[in-house]
DNA sequence: TTTCGTGTTGGACTCGGTGTTCAATAATCG
DNA sequence: CGATTATTGAACACCGAGTCCAACACGAAA
């Protein structure tokens, strides 16, 4: 179940390659052991042993940097819910969404914690809208309101991890599943109006 | 319906609550016109016509400002919803808190808007989250689901002010009610299981 | 291997905002 | 009125962002 990150092609030249993957690297690590807001370019650099105006030839910030990588993410997930079996009334990427948050829970936590910066929440809240919006049966969907509902939903499970991440309980990726399934029924349609 | 904010009484000096309230409302017409990440303490107090070391003895930060503003609100809204009757399988403060935000459309947008910082966001996040908390039927939520039930309302409900205030077209505050309350249904254990 | 092109480097520099201090001043309260 | 307390603005040190450039190092192709 595990998800492999992004593995893009366009780049040519090996130094470009090791920069970006030290970078992203970098990032990653930083924002488990300090959060999001305690990074500046300078540890990002530091960290990744890159020179300081070697980052700004490839990215124009650490919110660029970090779009950048999310876009891998977002590959990935959409990939795997392409090939999910399709449950009617159930959100298609959910099980592989809450598996690779299980696996990779730090990364997530640090992602989506309190300390995390609110930016990077934000683009994973993004993300998650718009894999519901892509993802739930459009029967239920009627004209406008489906803006709403792909909102409700995406705002309901992005917090339902943040929630989870939080938790000192471990709950499995099924419980999770379980409850979300449960508490989304009424807005996935499934339910008699 | 209108909400009267804090009128807080503690302080007795007029000079400290002239600049406090000449603060916030900077702090408000700056966040409608700019967007908060925009606003930085030197804006604040030419606005406010207030000396910069003055903010200081006040407030530590532009976040410590917006963060004693918001209790005000978050007092009123509680308020709000006690005097509310309360029906089962719905959320008390939701009509009172639709309406606010109807009347006061463009400070929300503001707050909420995509130009609008994710901080302040994060703010009114948790602060829906935990109306929700206070104000679901506990019945509902047994032992360890209530703190996760209270994320996925909270969540969805301000995700669903997101697409309300992003939307153009003008929704009136019973729709949002009427369409929050179908979808949450099964979440708020009004359905049999 | 050599050569050419391109990516990298670090240091210096400007710019802007932060947060603090202090003595002079102004307003409030009793 | 007089004592108290808030406000002011200027000066200051500090830090990180972002830019620039000449020297350098490395990769790719011949």
């Amino acid at each position: 179940m595990t998800i492999r990150l992004p593995a893009s092609v366009e780049p040519v030249d090996r130094r470009i390659q090791r920069t970006r993957v030290a970078l992203r690297e970098a990032l990653m690590a930083l924002m488990v052991e300090r959060g999001w807001d305690a990074i500046d370019v300078q540890a990002l650099c530091e960290r990744a042993n890159v020179g300081r105006s070697t980052f700004y030839l490839h990215y124009s910030s650490k919110e660029d940097l970090l779009k950048s990588n999310f876009a891998g993410l977002r590959e990935a997930l959409v990939a795997q819910a392409a090939s999910e079996a399709t449950q009617p009334g159930q959100l298609a990427f959910l099980p592989g969404l809450l598996a690779h948050v299980h696996e990779a829970s730090d990364v997530f936590r640090a992602l989506v914690g309190r300390r995390s910066g609110h930016y990077v929440q934000d683009r994973f809240r993004e993300l998650l809208i718009e894999l519901v919006k892509q993802g739930s049966p459009s029967s239920a969907s009627r004209g406008w309101q489906s803006g709403a509902q792909a909102h409700f939903l995406g705002g309901a499970l992005f917090e339902i991890l943040v929630w989870w991440l939080g938790s000192n309980r471990p709950q499995k990726p099924k419980d999770i599943e379980v409850l979300f399934n449960q508490w989304s029924r009424s807005a996935l349609g499934t339910m008699p109006v």
